[in-house]
DNA sequence: CCTTTTGATTAAAACGTTTTAACGACAGGC
DNA sequence: GCCTGTCGTTAAAACGTTTTAATCAAAAGG
């Protein structure tokens, strides 16, 4: 079973089986990946060959003909400070552990791309047949290196046009979602604070929340807080907005370390959550679970997720038809402590 | 900036750099690489066509040539139960993010290989260089295939023997650390909880708690408990152990997932933490600092650790000696509310 | 002034695979 | 019995680098 060396010291090559096959070259390389018919007799010569050889095909040199270096990459474009510490990393990598499942299923690699402070790098490293890019900003420092390469490139749960397909991840759904589970836990002031970069998701929450503000006459309060100053920059400007509108009962708060920074804000300012105040967030990590009162979120199934976008950038990458937006399940709602009696 | 193609549409060549520069293939390789001298003024030339063609060497043929992958891999062993919730995936992603940073800046791109039905899979998808390997335990089912293929590995933080070099996670030091503190914040009696797979840091806490046990005159006790089955099996076995020792008035539990676990066996059994049972863990953690109370546990400071791996790791595949157990900071000690007053 | 050494360069080989074009054998249709 | 395909196979080319061995010019040494 281990025997990968030939007598002479060298990795058994192509030709070493064919040889012992009695057979060309090209026949191993067409009875290894099928792409032309060859005998079953002969076929099965090969594959007795090659294990006997212990063959395992050089991958950099069917790269180097093929064109493909089947690996794909996951970026990671949040910033640096956010990255750092645990905040949105949940996230990124409940993603990158299933994306790597599917594309090693799938005899592909991922490699992980942290934000990086000269992004050219993470390119000039290694070859790239696609790339995953999580919930990327406008002005997300990777695409116009990655459009500009034509390296295949598939969003998570946003796109700004620039990207051939992206999964959905229902930000307006989501965000429906939570603003009338605040509103059926009898919240009826509450602001939506949400992070200072250009993301759709902001966008979407935002524009959700003003739209059914209008309708039900709530005056809309917008906060809006740098995300990459985590928790600390979302307690100040909450305790900010306390002092100016001290009859809020809820928030809305879609980052989670900004969810967790409204709780302490909240808290210090001897606020009750859910008595008198209600919380939302939205990524269901271990931060909402665990926070106290455990928080109410969304279910984003990010697995499927993950899964999903996975698949369409390998088949994008296969030249097979991808629709521009991937479905993804529905959000579902989870409803905890922060908004009201447990069930 | 963005001129990659050349007119014909192929991309830039090494020949295509060598052509414009007026000089022969060779002289571009040597100029690029550095590993002959090359004339001053030539190299200008060079570099000049290169910038005008948009030139990036391919890869794959690089790699194909020299027999060089520019990849490593982090293998993460634990089992797929325990991946699959967030329970160790925090540990694996701070050293995912700081490895796959300090091998980009070294242009080597970080591969994640979660927890596989086929491990084979893994490798044969992407030529690796070498292998990070986080907290293997005995039976690590990677190891065999890495060394096999005698690809270069290096462990992060526990080795049985089968690897070249790994980096100390100091595990006595720490379990003497929790251990002290446990007894200076009041405890007298208090069990170890541990998990049933065959890990280098399991045995080293237990080893320094019998010994610590035995100077001091306190009964041990071990309780091993499946850590595939996470906090619920955790809180199972604290809760019979509560049975059977009703005076017990602390708790050790390195694994922060089953310390979580103790946590809610010892709240639903009526216990005051600190007050009457004082709690220790060792990876700090998001779910260490959110737990009420937060968990007093070990600073281990996993960049420093995954920066100090990835670094001997390349110097391993570039053949340069390598200590074969690698230094990183000595655990620091993070008294949190869980083991008394907090400072 | 001749011989050696050195330094920069080059042409060609090599890396291991896939793909292309060509080939022979064999079958079917007339 | 001849033309047409079809099928399985092969030899050779191609992919884009790096490395090797050779070449040439200039400098150094006597």
């Amino acid at each position: 079973m281990d025997d990968p060396e030939k007598p002479g010291g060298r990795r058994a090559t192509v030709v070493d089986v064919a040889r012992l096959a009695g057979v060309s070259a090209g026949t191993v390389s067409n009875a290894i990946n099928g792409k032309r018919r060859v005998d079953a007799e002969t076929r099965a010569r090969i594959d007795a060959a090659i294990r006997e050889l212990g063959y395992r095909p050089n991958m950099a040199a069917r790269g180097m003909r093929t064109g493909r270096a089947n690996t794909i990459a996951l970026f990671s474009s949040m910033s640096t400070a956010v990255a750092a510490g645990p905040s949105k990393l949940g996230f990124m990598m409940e993603i990158a552990g299933a994306a790597a499942l599917t594309a090693l299923t799938r005899d592909v690699a991922l490699v992980l791309v942290p934000p990086i402070a000269d992004p050219e790098a993470a390119l000039r490293a290694v070859p790239l047949d696609g790339a995953l890019l999580v919930e990327p900003a406008r002005d997300d420092p990777f695409l116009p290196l990655l459009s500009a390469r034509a390296i295949p490139t598939v969003a998570i749960g946003a796109a700004h046009g620039q990207v051939a397909a992206h999964v959905d991840l229902h930000y307006p759904e989501t965000a429906d979602l939570l603003i009338a589970h605040l509103l059926d836990s009898g919240a009826r002031r509450f602001p939506l604070m949400i992070g200072t970069s250009a993301r759709r998701y902001y966008e979407a929450f935002e524009e959700r929340y003003r739209a059914r503000a209008a309708e039900i006459g709530m005056p809309p309060h917008v906060l809006r807080v740098d995300e990459t100053r985590g928790e600390a920059a979302a307690a100040e400007a909450l305790t900010a907005h306390l002092a100016a509108h001290p009859d809020l009962n809820g928030v809305l708060v879609p980052v989670d370390a900004q969810a967790t920074g409204a709780m302490m804000a909240l808290q210090t300012a001897g606020r009750d959550v859910p008595r008198t105040v209600r919380v939302a967030t939205r990524y269901d990590g271990l931060r909402a679970r665990s926070a106290t009162p455990p928080l109410t979120a969304v279910d984003l199934d990010l697995d499927a997720v993950a899964r999903a976008a996975t698949g369409a950038l390998l088949d994008l990458i296969d030249g097979l038809p991808v629709s521009p937006v991937i479905p993804s399940p529905a959000p579902r709602l989870i409803a905890r402590a922060s908004t009201g009696p447990t069930p």
